[in-house]
RNA sequence: GGUCCUGUGGCCGAGUGGCUAGGCUCAGCUCUGCAAAAGCUGCUACAGCAGUUCGAAUCUGCUCGGGACCUCCA
């Protein structure tokens, strides 16, 4: 049951049997956000998708190291190579110093990423603060003689590295070709080839944020953080990088270029790569625009938004489309899986009270299977909860004694509901045991028995009322065949 | 322009050769004082054209549409 994972890898562009490289342990690394602005949803997308993958290589029972790093430092803004530093230009903006925008987006990032309940990586490394392990690296790649050093910059020398390795492998693509679509070369450029890109960038005067190397002061390029802080915490190979689909012709091609030059050896197994999150068909983006913030989608303080939506339910919304397709964002779709949401986690609930019974009508163990064969499958979340409502259908048919289900079942059944919905889709319950918590629970026990009480009366009009002004204050009551039940509307 | 992906019912969204995806919506029924919930039933689709095959949403070709990357972006 566990050991049948197939993963698709980008790489050979075909699904293959997981098979980690140190048997029982998973090296997983994940570029993480670019921290001078909010994380828009786009972005909490792919962290969310591998969040679920990290989840599942867990319960799966594999010990997974996951390594997700902060981008702090390198990030220019207009041209490859040049332009402004995004920090430093956003600093200027909000008038603070670049690394107190550093610490404000980070808190921002771990704050939204908690809301959508995902778990914290095992480390978190920030690019600043493996400064150091970049500039060996560049060291090595140079005397590997990949890259060339030209007034304090130096290059990675693509055209060079071409000659032993495939460079456009990860896309599929041939040098030339890359090389025929690339802008040219201005005359003040000090590259040697069009497509040679910096591993280190001479600081400009006024730049706040810069350190010593042997080819004076500066800072690194954005591809070498990833290659270095991988290499130092899950080694020179490890068995799964990933990212948004938006990294992998250019970041990721050129990780593995550095690491390849570096240290002779291909860095990783399996890639990775989720698809875009888009809206109205046109891909959300920083420089498009078209984005909103995880704050505003919450509560829908945002011209797209119809409504606020709760992290769980939009975390839902996100597992019902595989992570290799796009997510087209709309409020119809949204609203739609919020539904679909409730009801699953009220078929939980019913499942805490159900009765056994002789025999089962369903078998629970084939949906079992069926939830970690869709699983297995390049973690095919949509399979995994239509079996999850097939589920919930039994259930509830159970409940109505239309089915009836034994108590082995009972117990195959919760550990299977929480598991995956929990464990796995990373989904939670918002309950909560405070004081208040309780006593609204023993408020209600009261309010219900005189309702009661007035319907045995049947004095319809007056427990009409009561429920109707509860439901004025977002409390919800149904009558069941076995009594009244009560639920906040959130 | 180059490279690649994609087009599924009212909406969202799985599915890569034969077997019910699933969710939401809508309609009817059961239950019910009413409402809600829950269950059942129905709406049974694969852009178009041609081909391969006993059989295609699934493979091939062409046509049309949408998108991504090639410049920073998860």
């Amino acid at each position: 049951m566990k050991n049948h994972l197939v993963i698709y890898n980008t790489l050979t562009r075909t699904k293959e049997k997981f098979e980690p490289l140190n048997e029982g342990m998973v090296g997983l690394y994940v570029c993480g956000p670019t921290v001078y602005s909010d994380v828009h949803l786009g972005n909490c997308r792919t962290f969310i998708s591998f969040d679920l993958i990290y989840r599942y290589l867990l319960h799966s029972g594999f010990k997974v190291r996951y390594v997700r790093n902060i981008t702090d430092a390198g990030h220019l803004e207009g041209d490859r190579d040049e332009g402004d530093d995004k920090f430093e230009k956003k600093a200027k903006l909000e008038q603070l110093e670049p690394m107190e925008i550093v610490q404000k987006y980070t808190l921002g990032f771990h704050d939204v990423m908690r809301e959508f309940n995902a778990l914290p990586p095992s480390i978190e490394p920030t690019a600043t603060g493996h400064i150091c392990e970049q500039i060996e690296m560049v060291k090595q790649i140079i005397s590997n003689g990949y890259a060339y050093e030209v007034n304090g910059t130096v290059y990675f020398d693509v055209e060079k590295y071409n000659k032993e390795f495939p460079y456009g492998q990860l896309t599929n693509r041939q040098l030339d070709d890359l090389i025929a679509n690339t802008r040219e070369l201005s005359g003040q450029d000090e590259k040697r080839g069009r497509l040679d890109f910096a591993l280190w960038i001479k600081v400009k005067p006024e730049q706040i944020m810069r350190w010593p190397s042997p080819w004076g002061w500066g800072f690194p390029g954005w591809h070498i953080e990833c290659s270095a802080m991988s290499s130092k915490y899950l080694g020179d190979t490890f068995d799964i990088h990933g990212g948004g689909m938006d990294l992998q012709a250019t970041h990721h091609t050129n990780e593995i270029a550095q690491s390849q030059a570096c240290n002779h050896k291909a860095p990783v197994k399996y890639w990775m790569h989720t698809n875009m999150l888009t809206v109205n068909g046109v891909r959300m983006s920083k420089t498009a625009g078209n984005g909103f913030l995880p704050g505003e989608l919450f509560t829908g303080d945002h011209p797209l938004l119809e409504k606020g939506y709760s992290p769980m339910g939009v975390r839902f919304f996100m597992m019902q489309t595989h992570y290799r397709s796009t997510l087209d964002f709309s409020n119809e779709a949204l609203q739609a899986s919020e539904k679909g949401y409730a009801r699953l986690m009220a078929s939980i609930k019913t499942l805490e009270n159900l009765k056994a019974s002789a025999r089962s009508t369903s078998d629970i163990k084939e949906i079992e299977k069926n939830c970690y064969d869709a699983m297995n499958d390049d973690f095919n979340t949509p399979i995994l909860i239509a079996n999850l409502f097939e589920a919930s259908r039994i259930i509830n048919s159970v409940n109505d004694n239309k089915e009836t289900i034994t108590g082995e079942d009972i117990i195959s059944l919760k550990k299977l509901m929480h598991e995956f919905v929990f464990d796995v889709l990373g989904l939670k319950t918002e309950t909560s045991n405070t004081a208040s918590d309780k006593a609204l629970q023993g408020v209600m026990e009261i309010i219900l028995e005189i309702r009661k009480e007035i319907k045995a009366r049947k004095d319809f009009a007056a427990s009409d009322k009561l429920r109707d002004d509860l439901s004025k204050n977002n409390i919800i009551i149904k009558d069941t065949k076995d009594g009244s039940v009560w639920t906040i509307q959130e």
